[in-house]
DNA sequence: TTAAATTTTTAGGCTTGTCTAAATAATTAT
DNA sequence: ATAATTATTTAGACAAGCCTAAAAATTTAA
C-alpha cells in the first residue's frame, strides 16, 4: 500500500503545495508546468501517476490538489528543506541567498532519524533564514498573520520577518540595504505617486522601492 | 565536454574503485555486479556509457579501470561519504554502525562549497568513523600501511585505528566488546587450532574469533 | 587441441520522466 | 449561440537504468 516516493514525484508534491491556497485550492497543470519547468504535457502525466498512487485529487480539466496523505509528504519534504537551510546558514555560515539550490537536494535524503537528529542538533528552530516556518515532524504548521512593508502603518517600530520572494537575487538586494531577518525598519513616509518609501533601517534612512516593499514582511514590535 | 554525472554512475565509480588495487588493476563485470547488486549485462551497458564518458578505460572481455578523470571523480565522492560520516557521528550523534546508508545519498549531494565548508565545519578530519582516510580536496589519499589484528606481535600495547569490514552487523559486534577506533588492544595469546585470540580490551581480558581478528586494523604503539 | 563449462556481451523489453505534435475540451469573443 | 482561441490531454518517441534470454568469447578440462 505504501509505495516509495521518488525525487520527482516530492518535487511535485512540493510544488502543489506551493500553488494552491485557501482561495485557490486546486492548480492548473500549467501554472504547475510554469513552476516545476517542464511541459503541460508532462505534468498531466506525473499528476495521473501521483494520482494513482493516492498522493493527490486530480480531475481532468479542472486542476490538482494534494491528498492528506500528499499534503503530509508534502509538508515532511518542506520541513527537511528548512531545517538543512537552517544549518546550512547558522552552521556552515552560508548565507541567505545561497542555501535554496543545496537545499533542494537535501530535502530528498530519506532518513527520519537523521531528520529528527537535525532538528535537535539545530535547536528545533521554528523558522527558516527566510523567516518561513518550519512544519514539525507531525506536520503542523504555523501559518502566521503577515504583514507586507507596504501595509505597515506610519511611524512605528517594526522587525523584518520574512519575505515574500526568496530569490538569490532580491535576498542579495536586500543585503545591501542591510536588511535581515530581524531588522529593526519604521516607515518614515510613504510616496503616493511612486508607491515608494522612506524609511528608517538600523537608524540610517534611505528610500525603498514599491516593489522591494511588496516582498517584505515585518511585524510590529 | 564535461557532462554531468548521475547519481548512478557516481556509484559505479565508487564500486570500480573500491574493487581494482595495484593487484588487481580491472574488475570484471560480474564483480562488479555483485558490488553493485544488479546484472552482469546492466553493468556492461553501464560501463560502455562511462567509457564513451571516458570516466573509465574498458576492453570487451578483460574488465574495467578507472581512468585519470573517473578516479579524480571517485574520490571526490569517497571524500564526501567520509565527511557526512563524521559529521553524522561526531555531530548528530550516530553510531558507527548507523551512518554508511545515509552518507550513501549524502555523497551525491553537488556543491563543492558545501563540501569545503563541511571539511572546515569538521576541523578538517583525516580518517572517518571507521578510521578509513578520508581523500583531500585535491584527490590524495593517505594509504596507510594496514596491520590485522590477527597478525599483531604478542604481549604488545596496539590501538584499534579501522575495520576491513564495516558493515552494520560487524560493527554492533563490536560494540559488544567495547571495541571502537582507539581502543587499547593487547594480544595476550594466540590459539593455533582455530586462529582465536585471547585479547585484553580496556583492561578485560576476552577472547575474539579468528574471524574478528581479520577484519580489525591495529597499530602498535 | 578440441570440447565443455563459464563468463561476458548483445538483443529486446520494461519503467520513469521527459519531450513534440495532434486531438479534444473549455473558455472567450463575436 | 456559435466560432475562434486557449488550455489540457492523448499519442508516440526517446534516454537512462535496469531486466531476461540468447549469442559469442574466453577459460578450463578431457
Amino acid at each position: 500500500m505504501k509505495r516509495k516516493i521518488s525525487p520527482s514525484e516530492e518535487d511535485y508534491l512540493k510544488a502543489i503545495y506551493h500553488k494552491t491556497t485557501a482561495d485557490a485550492p486546486v492548480v492548473s497543470t500549467t501554472l504547475l508546468a510554469e513552476e516545476m519547468g517542464a511541459k503541460p504535457s508532462s505534468v498531466t502525466d506525473m499528476v495521473q501517476r501521483l494520482s494513482e498512487k493516492s498522493l493527490v485529487i486530480y480531475q481532468k480539466y479542472k486542476g490538482v490538489k494534494l491528498s492528506d496523505t500528499g499534503n503530509t509528504k508534502a509538508l515532511s519534504i518542506i520541513r527537511k528543506h528548512r531545517l538543512w537551510e537552517v544549518f546550512l546558514v547558522n552552521k556552515l555560515h552560508f548565507s541567505w541567498d545561497q542555501v535554496h539550490d543545496i537545499a533542494e537536494q537535501l530535502e530528498h535524503i530519506q532518513s527520519e532519524a537523521l531528520t529528527d537528529r537535525l532538528a535537535s542538533f539545530l535547536g528545533h528552530p521554528k523558522t527558516d533564514p527566510h523567516g518561513d516556518p518550519i512544519p514539525t515532524k507531525e506536520g503542523n504548521i504555523q501559518s502566521q498573520k503577515k504583514t507586507l512593508l507596504n501595509q505597515a502603518p506610519l511611524h512605528t517600530p517594526c522587525v523584518c520577518v520574512g519575505v515574500e520572494d526568496s530569490s538569490a537575487p532580491f535576498l542579495q538586494f536586500l543585503d545591501k540595504f542591510n536588511i535581515g531577518l530581524g531588522a529593526a525598519i519604521e516607515v518614515k513616509e510613504k510616496e503616493v505617486f511612486d508607491g515608494s518609501l522612506l524609511v528608517s533601517i538600523a537608524g540610517k534612512e534611505q528610500r525603498i522601492s514599491k516593489q522591494i516593499a511588496q516582498n517584505l514582511y515585518i511585524n510590529t514590535l
